[in-house]
DNA sequence: CCTACCGATCGGTAGG
DNA sequence: CCTACCGATCGGTAGG
């Protein structure tokens, strides 16, 4: 038994159910120990919710910050940053669902870290937009703080209905989403 | 002690701490109770949360459904749902958190109910978009369904950055999301 | 609406 | 890694 295997089961638990409904005896199940035993190889409950949060959200750092820091234009880049998302995405749905959404149940000073990751996350779709924006590639729009909130929660909201058994790829639903947020609705 | 009050108290608390997290013992605190005084007033748990689900959507097919029969283009519906989506969630911002992502804690039964309102909000968008592309008011997206998931999706998500104190009244967001929806980014 | 309590389950530990 | 168990807390109830 490695503190890996665990951790995958309880990503898949905590995906599944949410991290205070999973009982630490869900978990000694799912890898085969009696629930004395997962002390063995973890400190706490808590230490795995932080290690898979980190993890889930820096996944994202690091296929998005590239793309955001290449020289293509805004349009370009923020169509490469959407579909960098949705791969990350699509590789790591169920850590996703538990990075995005279950960090809550941290105490503070774990959540000061994550919020930290958060913050960076959200700050590469700000400076694609303000950068577009200033260049004049995107319109002026009336704020660019919401516009970003928008983009950034259309894509977390993937993590609920994109399914990899879907009709449509990652990266078509990439194209959808970014076509959607580059040119509109109107015909 | 009415039934309503406890129910207010636990729209309070489900929001901030998560169902699964808030105890009968912090509820009968918050009316000033002792916890078994609390089943004088309500037989379970389980059916606080499914009334403040249930009519939390409600509310939200309430302020959208006139619209989306109402006899506009297809992009003034759409303006108007947003518009109502974000006036109906600046009116109950507590209650929206708890319905849209607590669901998931009821049981079988209670989900199955909620599933169905949830189905009624996501049809009145996909009719909008549907009418629209058919009208040629719309473009002809790759995907009308994930179009749709993503508009709502991008909805939902200001249940998590919207604030009642912050720069931007509801319907000045709703404009926002409107003009990025309807037109896109690009200048 | 309170007193008093139930059985079940929780995260976690001592000792081997 | 198991045996055996800890104190705390959970939702809920009987009886008044």
């Amino acid at each position: 038994m490695s503190p890996e295997r665990i951790e995958e089961a309880a990503i898949q638990l905590f995906s599944e159910k949410t991290y205070p409904v999973v009982g630490m005896r869900d978990l000694s199940d799912a890898v085969g120990l009696l629930p004395g035993s997962l002390y063995v190889h973890i400190n706490k409950k808590e230490d795995l919710l932080q290690r898979i949060v980190e993890k889930g959200i820096q996944r994202y750092l690091d296929a998005i910050e590239p793309v955001v820091e290449s020289d293509q234009t805004a349009p370009e880049r923020l169509r490469g940053a959407i579909n960098a998302h949705m791969r990350v995405l699509a590789g790591s749905l169920q850590q996703t669902r538990v990075a995005f959404h279950q960090w809550t149940y941290l105490a503070p000073t774990g959540k000061r870290r994550v919020v930290k990751l958060r913050r960076r996350y959200d700050a590469l779709f700000s400076q694609i937009i303000d950068e577009g924006i200033e260049a004049g590639e995107f319109r002026a729009v009336k704020s660019a703080r919401v516009t970003v909130l928008a983009i950034i929660g259309m894509l977390n909201s993937a993590t609920e209905w994109f399914s990899p058994t879907g009709e449509l790829t990652a990266e078509q639903v990439a194209e959808v989403l970014a076509d959607g947020v580059l040119t509109g609705l109107v015909a």
